[in-house]
DNA sequence: GTCTATAATGAGATAGAC
DNA sequence: GTCTATCTCATTATAGAC
């Protein structure tokens, strides 16, 4: 039985990667399969719902990841707006090296799925507000308002998940940098 | 020959609706074809490359759309946070109205396509370059210098694709709100 | 030139052997 | 409990009648 949580957590991994770069809609349960190397059988065994079952622990996976990454990061540096540059930053330098994301962004099943998977979509939103949330506290601690702080988090996230979609599409982090660059406009401490 | 151009338009408007709400990949060209009234055959008679030449054609319509309709937004107002205000609330209300998307972003699109064709990617590249200059003019206009200008440009861009984002996924046309309330802090005229 | 019929492939899902 | 074989359906694309 541990080498069965082991082929489930690596069912999760898998669809996980592959969810993110490819997205929801053009990745195969054939294509999971082969590279976990496993039945089908045993997929339905673990996800008896399907796909969509699948991609909601993958998202949630996902999810985990992205905000340990931005905690790492926001940590490190106590000033706020050097920290949230030094994140943005990060994600510009994988996004140079690798030409894809994982563990960055779920944008793109969240634009995939919020209209046809509302158990997608929640989970989604919970991320997206987990994030929102993690930039605003670090923005309460230096003395911003709460309310403000509050503001400025759903900013941020939006500039970030709008900076990676534009820096997957020109295949360049430059776009993440010039919204590094320019963070202490909008952060006026 | 005149219904010739008529067929060949309402495939491209019916395929861009589609490929901007749902995405890429769970648009069927049987969908198309269902919505457009027209046989199978006339379509690869009017696209001999298929579902990508079909969708080149859609992106730069919804292109063309989604900039003309930022520059009508720009054009009302001359102080230029008013206007990119403006614009970002008229899209909130579309959005708590409609809960999905036409004619106001292709970051789906974009995320879908940037890896699988580079023909796409480069479409949608032009068209999130249009836009970021489309704001660094409307700041140009009032005083900013260029290089800040084309930065703000690309933060504005970015701001929003990723508010939409957000704003889709939480069914609320709040989030963009936000944005365009903290949008004064960004630009200091 | 327009459209019907069909090919060829791959998808998600399931049944049932062991 | 695990896996093989298969089912059903939808997809893109094409061949060929008219």
């Amino acid at each position: 039985m541990n080498n069965k949580v082991n082929v489930k957590e690596k069912f999760i991994e898998t669809a996980s990667k592959l969810f993110q770069i490819k997205g929801y809609n053009a990745t195969g349960l054939n294509e999971i399969l082969a590279k976990s190397g496993a039945p089908k059988g045993s997929l339905y065994y673990h996800f008896p719902k399907g796909k969509e079952q699948l991609a909601l622990e993958s998202v949630n996976l996902a999810g985990q990841k992205i905000i340990t990454n931005v905690i790492n990061a926001l940590d490190s540096i106590e000033n706020p707006v050097e920290a949230i540059k030094f994140n943005i930053e990060n994600i510009a330098i994988i996004i140079d090296n690798e030409q894809k994301t994982s563990d960055i962004s779920i944008s793109l099943i969240a634009l995939e799925t919020y209209l046809t998977s509302e158990i997608l979509r929640k989970a989604c939103d919970e991320i997206f507000t987990s994030l929102e949330n993690i930039y605003a506290k670090k923005l309460i601690k230096s003395g911003i308002s709460k309310d403000k702080s509050y503001e400025l988090g759903c900013v941020i996230a939006a500039m970030i998940e709008g900076g990676i979609t534009l820096s997957l599409t020109k295949k360049s982090g430059d776009s993440l940098r010039i919204l590094a660059k320019q963070l202490p406009n909008l952060i006026n401490i």
